[in-house]
DNA sequence: TTAGGGGTCAATCGCAAGGATGATTTGCTA
DNA sequence: TAGCAAATCATCCTTGCGATTGACCCCTAA
């Protein structure tokens, strides 16, 4: 049985490349392709996948991992394999968390990104040795009386921190989001404070760091 | 007679798509290919390449602006592509000066980039769509007293900047320079001026963007 | 010598940003 | 049903930021 494959990147040119390597071998077969989020989770819903390929970066509304946590949660037997080029640790746990079953980096051997499919397909994880030791590190700096250090952001909240990190004044923010800009603050505070940062260019600045924006 | 092409990027699988979308055209050949910056100069030296398709975002400390400026100094004749994700103005300029015949967003068609390629070989530019477009609108923002939009900046202030990426206060930058804040804050305004920045924020957003600082 | 650029600093002004606090509505969950 | 978190908005207050202007020193190219 071939395991079938839906392939999501915004970028055609990776998704030919992704599809031309996978062609060459057996039992893994790309029978569909979606340029964003939105489009995963429509061609999800058309038809069965054994295995989602998801870009995480990826514009509009929809990034890819709601678009992981959605089709997860609609499509629980569906596995989705999270491919990035960031290396930080922000992104891998929001990942996994949202429903990911591995998460690889874009360089990695188109022989392990075919193995990683075929032990999805069957529900193993697979983790790229550099993901995997930042988890360790990671762990390990996980204390007692400090188990949220990075309290997960509320959706505005992150929102806010995505716009900041574009450069966004509040009331530009608050136009974008169609909300006050009294709002907007009430939200860059908590965000500032959950994230232990002094101000919006720190956020920033950690943003870029974290990896929570894209360069493009 | 057959195109030869050196390509560069530092994702392995983006360049075995693009290879394998580029051996299915008649005249066009990839000869050769490069990880990183250092690695296409070093090619560039060894054989002869009539275009060199450059990524920008690349690891190191020498990026594919740097290369490209590097690699047509010492081969004027080869022509040098850049590929980026980036929309943004601010890489656009610099590239072009590097001495880049052409500028393309990743997301480019297939069919455009070997149009780039055949005629960048031939000496022929071409700017995608949107890119020109903001081209344009930036052209249109100069003025006659400001003949330097991108003048560069004085050691000053590209320290100021880098600290103001670090996520530094006025006043930290102050107390790391051992200079007044006053001194501080005029640095900056003329840095926001010169790089046509809004504020702070946007100014790290910059530098991140434009790699002046690195996140390893 | 003079003009110009860079670096330094200060005074002033207006505004955006950020902290603190309280209130309301909505929606989920124990 | 009661409780809670999130999202929304407002007010008050303080401070950091950025623009502007003017000044002085030093160095270099014309």
């Amino acid at each position: 049985m071939t395991i079938k494959v839906l392939l999501v990147d915004d970028h055609k040119i990776v998704r030919q490349g992704v599809r031309a390597f996978l062609q060459t071998l057996n039992g893994i077969s790309v029978v569909a392709e979606a340029a964003s989020g939105t489009e995963a989770i429509q061609k999800a819903g058309e038809a069965h996948f054994d295995v989602v390929l998801m870009d995480l970066e990826m514009p509009g509304e929809l990034d890819g991992i709601a678009a992981t946590r959605q089709i997860r949660k609609e499509h629980p037997k569906m596995q989705v394999i999270v491919v990035t080029s960031h290396h930080q640790d922000e992104y891998i746990f929001p990942a996994v968390r949202a429903g990911a079953i591995s998460y690889l980096l874009k360089d990695v051997e188109p022989e392990e990104l075919a193995d990683a499919i075929r032990k999805a397909a069957v529900g193993e994880a697979v983790l790229d040795s550099r993901v995997a030791s930042r988890i360790i590190k990671e762990l390990q700096g996980i204390r007692q009386d400090d188990v949220n250090p990075f309290t997960e952001l509320s959706e505005r909240e992150f929102d806010v921190l995505r716009l900041i990190a574009a450069g966004k004044s509040n009331a530009e923010i608050a136009e974008t989001l169609v909300i006050g800009e009294s709002t907007v603050k009430t939200h860059v505070g908590n965000m500032l404070k959950k994230l232990h940062l002094g101000d919006r260019t720190q956020a920033a600045v950690y943003a870029w760091q974290q990896g929570v924006v894209r360069r493009d």
